[in-house]
DNA sequence: GTGAGCTTGTGAGCGTGTGAACAAGCGGCT
DNA sequence: AGCCGCTTGTTCACACGCTCACAAGCTCAC
């Protein structure tokens, strides 16, 4: 039993860690202004989640409240960023330095959270040899190479679609295990690698369904007003 | 009876709805490729879901596939096209042209794909006047001149924390009644408006916390092989 | 020391989302 | 015409996430 009650086990839904985030930049706000401890509701209200939901997200940290009193601000961010891996620096590589590679290469919040550009790489010659934010932009064949200096864990794709997925393949080859992909498709990549995307024209289209939907409901408001029978069902 | 069986009332799940873009984009695919109809099975692959899933979500369209054939693409395209209110274009206004947003007025996928970017604004006098991909940089205060004009009603917010939930205000006073939010803030905004929003710092958090999963995992095991009794709990 | 007032932590019920399995139905072949 | 193979559409069981509600437990006042 060399595990004992080792809480590595005590396994976190997948929509709490999806959340912890927001706790954690709350908490940073209420942390700044010197508050001591911070009830589940408040927190809850800052978050934009409901304040039980929040109590039982943080269960799954442990039992870091007070019956009575509330969460002490301190620790429970100490906890928090323990537990999310933000104890110390992650280093990322940006591959693609079209529009938003660029933009994101000069986002400062990225290192202020810990999450510092240690490369940017290309294919295009063009490219390769300019700097962003300081950073040399080096040919993606390079990639091992780099990764070897200094540990890279996380892996950002802002290449067009058709070349992320060898983007993609050749991170791995190099030892990046996380993957966060701005491209428009769907990568494949082993069960031990995490992968997260953000699409934006796919963010626009849900809004457009919803837009369409209001607006398509008035229109038809408009006609059964006119016509007599309205819509069944 | 005037409406028919008119779908209008069919209320399609949350979870459907934000992968309707995901087919949306394999149909393109494949309709360029020039194939005819596509089963679901081949669709699910596309797209990483699960074909069982793929059905079902389509389902909530209406029976447009054939059994024994599949679905036909190009049918399936214009009705999917129709339920997205993607069959005429809706323009949108990007507020805080810093990195990002300059990155995303430069962006061409946006008007390739139905959502032109009809106007720029900011605060700060110094961006004011100038233009980025053809587009002049106009301040916040003409907001409600600008909607005016032709009908706004996507907002994309790439402006720091401290100034989106004001400028979301602004815009929905203006009549913009669906925003994305790319702010790391929560914004609060009437039931009646659609929010959707993208964090990369939460992104990469989430990252890290699985990547300092499978890292802390590692050690423990190594801890555990060296130490004899562990902590409990 | 005792009671009042809060706030946490959690158990239970409910709704939603998921995936497997299968009947229904279409097209093509003989 | 009838049969066979294939694919959809749907049903069912289950897992997951959310919310409510409340007992447990802490602090402070008296």
């Amino acid at each position: 039993m060399a595990n004992g009650g080792k809480r590595q086990a005590r396994k976190i839904p997948e929509a709490t860690v999806t959340r912890l985030p927001l706790y954690l930049r709350s908490l940073l706000e209420v942390a700044n202004d010197g508050m001591p401890t911070i009830s589940s509701e408040r927190l809850a209200e800052m978050s934009g989640v409901n304040a039980a939901k929040v109590r039982k997200d943080l269960s799954y940290l442990g039992s870091y409240g007070t019956r009575g009193v509330g969460y002490d601000v301190e620790y429970l961010l100490f906890q928090m960023s323990r537990e999310l891996g933000l104890t110390h620096d992650w280093h990322v590589v940006i591959a693609g330095i079209g529009n938003l590679g660029h933009a994101l290469a000069n986002y400062a919040g990225f290192h202020e959270r810990g999450f510092p550009v240690a490369a940017l790489v290309d294919a295009d010659p063009r490219v390769i040899g300019t700097e962003v934010n300081g950073i040399p932009v080096r040919h993606i064949d390079e990639l091992p190479a780099i990764a070897a200096g200094r540990q890279i864990a996380i892996g950002i794709i802002a290449t067009p679609a058709s070349a992320a997925q060898e983007v993609a393949d050749r991170m791995i080859a190099a030892g990046v295990s996380s993957i966060l992909n701005f491209a428009p498709t769907i990568l494949s990549v082993p069960a031990e690698v995490s992968l997260r995307k953000v699409d934006l024209a796919v963010e626009l289209q849900i809004l457009s369904f919803y837009q369409q939907r209001r607006t398509a409901s008035d229109r038809v408001a408009q006609v059964a007003a006119e016509v007599a029978a309205p819509p069944a069902t």
